[in-house]
RNA sequence: AACCCGGUAGUGUAAUCGGUAACACAACAGAUUUUGGUUCUGUUUUUCCAGGUUCGAGUCCUGGCCGGGUUACCA
């Protein structure tokens, strides 16, 4: 949270500086630049926030661009569910959507404008040789035979790799920087592979493709980029960015990064996602575990709940891993202002009025919102047979359980006091029924005499109810740090949660909720936010828990 | 190991010429409450270390220490 409405972002300092100076003639312009090999994730939402956030904040624009140099890895399905993510988090590139493929006819002409300028070179060692001839960190490497060729000789080669008259790893073309340089990304670094697969948009048109470095400075370039806002891991490329930039002599963008996202009992590594998905650990990349953009969705997130959290977890350079608390909070900031009250019992008991008739109903005033009057209130239903969840009963209460116990009088929510008589047992000794009086005096809720009770509790009238499937979901993984593990034989995988998902599937519902449709979101009174899924069909709802509410009782009890 | 980048309450983030270390969340205690929710009040806890410059250092300098990134024909 900031301190001072004065504050400003260490990128959008620089942002407004530059605007103060007329660095770029009073130009903001961004780009949200993914590789489309995997779908986005809260970590990327980060990134989307600041880049658009930045444009839109400045008078600006933000591009986006997808960095599809890499055909063995990418798919149109990812390109789609980018696109979906994006406007969904609520942001617009307008006509503004590229893609690094576009340019690679332009890449491909200043690789040999760089040839020309004897600033690249094609390299005929395999990949084996390259590798050892870079050296270490510590020493430097030594020049590739073929670092002398010819201009003639390099343009004749690098066009029939075009051509595709050799087979992959045959060669590659290099920038010719220096292979003593103590960054060892400027050891003659890689632009073009030799790659006889199919691009999900130019298809066959290439047997030969740019490398990142060689690719995203050059379209920050073409596209008029002002700020190229990067993660951090990217630090080590800037020398490079700069490097194809000045040898080529174009429009040369500022590149600055910033801290990645990281969270709590989950991950963001893109690679460990798709594992966890093809390996069948979750159902798909929108399973409602996964911290996918999509997964959050499903899973009940708002946009502006995702919004609000990615602003105050803030932006610097420094190492940060956000606790998951942090955002469910920002949910149920959102949630409780803005989404309708619902009773749901998730693990029935049921409760017999004994002194009201059984074929009466009372339809009772249930207000919907008490954070907004202007949700209005809705009619629940309440008969002799109820069910009540089970554990808001204890026959032998503990002295700080305020719920119902024998010959205790609690409150239904938003229907009468009702005072425990009788508990039935089955032969187990299970507890099956517990049978109560009502005092038709406090209908609603309210005793005249203002008498008080301490809980109340939310019930469904049973022959009323409505049922539905509710999945319970829980943290993925079991420690806050997956890659922690005790044991070292074992491996991240060994953290997953076998509890992550918990599957109700009897619970329930109070007859208005019928009517609810995909997507829909409602607070279960003192369980927490769920939101209909979009498995639910004509004959069977299904719910997903968002996240719970606080808990005081729950955390009074772990105490011990 | 070399190069790059970081280190401020438990977590995240402020302190904008070098001028009283703060905000949010978490934790704890209490009040209110027809959700053990919400709301409100209060409490605990902070500048990695050692030197230096200075009237004064989280901020500047030097040297350590610790953490992260990089060492791909991935991005």
């Amino acid at each position: 949270m900031t301190a001072s409405s004065e504050y400003r972002d260490f990128v959008r300092q620089i942002v407004e500086d530059d605007l103060a100076s007329g660095k770029w003639g009073g130009r903001v312009h961004t780009r949200f630049p993914p590789e489309p090999n995997g779908y986005l994730h809260i970590g990327h939402a980060k990134s989307i926030c600041l880049n658009f956030g930045i444009a839109k904040e400045y008078g600006g624009k933000c591009n986006l661009r997808f960095d599809d140099t890499n055909p063995e890895k990418e798919d149109v399905e990812y390109v789609d569910s980018i696109m979906e993510d994006v406007r969904w988090l609520g942001f617009d590139w307008e006509d503004r959507l590229f893609y690094a493929s576009d340019y690679f006819e332009q890449l491909y002409q200043w690789a040999e404008l760089l040839i020309r300028r004897e600033k690249a070179y094609v390299c005929s060692l395999s990949l084996e040789e390259i590798r050892s001839g870079r050296g270490t960190p510590s020493e430097p490497g030594t020049d590739s035979p073929w670092r002398s060729r010819s201009v003639d000789e390099n343009l004749d080669l690098f066009r029939r790799m075009r051509a595709g008259e050799f087979p992959e790893g045959a060669h590659v073309l290099r920038a010719r920087i220096d292979m003593a340089h103590k960054h060892m990304l400027l050891r003659d670094p890689i632009m073009y592979r030799i790659r006889y697969a199919e691009h999900h948009r130019t298809g066959n048109k290439w047997c030969i493709y740019p490398t990142y470095d060689y690719t995203h400075g050059q379209s920050d370039s073409l596209e008029q980029i002002t700020h190229s806002i990067c993660t951090l891991e990217f630090e080590n490329h800037r020398p490079l960015y700069d490097w194809y930039c000045e040898a080529l002599g174009i429009h040369h963008p500022q590149q600055i990064e910033f801290n990645r996202l990281n969270l709590t009992y989950t991950m963001m590594s893109k690679r460990r996602l798709l594992l966890l998905v093809q390996e069948g650990f979750v159902s798909g990349w929108d399973d409602p575990r996964m911290p996918t953009i999509c997964g959050l969705r499903r899973r009940g997130y708002t946009p502006e709940s995702i919004r609000a959290f990615v602003a105050y977890v803030g932006v610097t350079k420094n190492n940060a891993t956000m606790d998951m608390v942090v955002l469910e909070n920002h949910l149920r900031e959102d949630l409780n202002r803005n989404a309708a009250r619902r009773m749901a019992v998730l693990n029935p008991l049921k409760v017999v009025i004994t002194n009201y008739p059984e074929d009466q109903c009372d339809e009772l005033d249930a207000i919907n919102n008490p954070e907004n009057p202007a949700a209005g209130s809705r009619k629940v239903p309440f008969s002799r047979e109820l069910f009540i969840e089970q554990e808001d009963f204890m026959e032998d209460p503990p002295k700080k359980f305020f719920r119902l116990g024998p010959g205790r009088e609690v409150r239904l929510r938003w229907a009468y006091f009702i005072t425990c008589t009788e508990v039935i047992k089955d032969s187990s000794g299970k507890i099956v029924e517990i049978r109560c009086t009502y005092d038709p005096a406090t209908k609603g809720g309210d005793a005249p005499d203002g008498r008080k009770v301490k809980a109340t509790l939310h019930w469904v009238s049973a022959r009323h109810t409505v049922k539905a499937d509710v999945r319970l979901y829980d943290h993925l993984f079991v420690r806050e740090d997956p890659d922690e593990v005790a044991d070292p034989a074992l491996d991240w995988k060994s953290n997953l949660n076998p509890a992550s998902l918990q599957v109700v599937t009897g619970a329930m519902l109070e007859p208005s909720l019928a009517s609810a449709v995909v997507g829909d979101r409602f607070q279960f009174e003192r369980l927490g936010y769920f939101c209909v899924d979009r498995e639910t069909t004509a004959d069977r709802l299904v719910f997903n828990r968002s996240v719970t509410l606080k808990d005081a009782w729950a955390k009074e009890q772990a105490k011990g």
